[in-house]
DNA sequence: TGCCAGGCGGGGT
DNA sequence: ACCCCGCATGGC
């Protein structure tokens, strides 16, 4: 067993960003514990960056590595390379994210893999919000890729690899008829020998396309790794959740949703739904529309689950 | 305790 | 190009 060494140490330069905001959202007490984060850099986890609130940063891995590129590769998890202006521009006018914006500028999105977040995108698909992520919670608890740098424990997530060699722990995730989804996501992964790179010089449509030849794997989960993965804002997920609360809030019917909020954010589209979901607290639809109706339109700290908090209970 | 939920594909029209 | 149904779990 190699020993994970520090490679590389340095202080984020911070625009305006939040990092503690940014480290909370979305993530799980063994990616972030309040104080520090980790992030994966690398597909096989060979190289991981302990980030802390206060922006210092430790880059662990068991071989030397080129420090330039994988510093760029952590600012680029973190969004920091993003200049958001024009998002919040049509933020701060948008009745839907005025508040969470006004009241949070810099949150940013946290990116992941592409493979994980394909993962991510399986596990919403037709359950909660909260359901979805404890599947999630377990896949990276079962397969069990424990690490340890210096005195920090944290988990890998499993690889490709993992998955084909042991399918039977996505069943014992919960994941349900969604294992077999996940398990041709991680054949597709094998088979291709997917270049990111490559990929991004894509357009989103062709991108989106090749996503949706894995089986199981349609619209809302294709665009919704395009956000995540590759930070690729134009074509938005829009699942039931947030078409119903489109329509209810710019007067469009359900049909009309997705061309509605193109128009209203152009490129930024899908970073808006991913942020929609967090100014929400990701509240199951019909508490999220009162949530609008009672105009409670950011984040509520309370002692429950919600995309901010759910570190302190996954 | 039966619903049913931030999709999806397959089979109908 | 549509519409409709079943689907594994876990949570209410």
């Amino acid at each position: 067993m190699l020993e994970y060494k520090v490679r590389c140490r340095g202080k984020i330069k911070g625009d305006n960003a939040d990092l503690k905001l940014i480290l909370s959202t979305y993530n799980f007490s063994f990616w972030f514990n309040g104080e520090n984060g980790f992030i994966q850099l690398d597909r096989n986890g060979n190289v991981i960056a302990m980030i802390s609130i206060g922006g210092v940063y430790r880059i662990y891995s068991c071989t030397k590595l080129s420090c330039k590129d994988h510093v760029d590769k952590l600012y680029w998890s973190l969004g920091l390379r993003e200049n958001l202006n024009e998002f919040h521009e049509t933020a701060l006018k948008d009745p839907l994210l005025r508040e969470f914006i006004s009241k949070y500028p810099g949150w940013r999105l946290r990116s992941t893999s592409l493979w994980w977040a394909l993962v991510v995108g399986v596990c919403q698909q037709n359950a909660s919000f909260r359901q979805g992520w404890k599947m999630l919670y377990n896949i990276v608890k079962n397969y069990g890729r424990k690490i340890v740098l210096e005195d920090h424990e944290t988990y890998l997530t499993p690889t490709p690899q993992d998955i084909i060699e042991k399918p039977e722990l996505l069943k014992k995730s919960g994941t349900g008829y969604r294992w077999k989804t996940i398990l041709s996501i991680a054949h597709w992964f094998l088979e291709h020998n997917v270049d990111c790179k490559a990929l991004q010089r894509s357009k989103a449509e062709e991108i989106e396309e090749i996503l949706k030849s894995i089986k199981g794997v349609g619209e809302y989960t294709a665009r919704l790794a395009l956000v995540l993965a590759l930070r690729r804002y134009e074509l938005p997920p829009v699942d039931r959740w947030l078409r119903k609360i489109i329509s209810v809030v710019y007067g469009v019917s359900e049909k009309e949703a997705e061309d509605k909020w193109v128009s209203i954010w152009g490129r930024y589209s899908g970073l808006a739904s991913v942020a929609v979901t967090v100014a929400l607290d990701a509240e199951p639809l019909n508490k999220a529309l009162k949530r609008i109706g009672e105009g409670k339109i950011s984040p509520i700290e309370d002692n429950k689950i919600t995309p901010l908090t759910m570190w302190k209970y996954l």
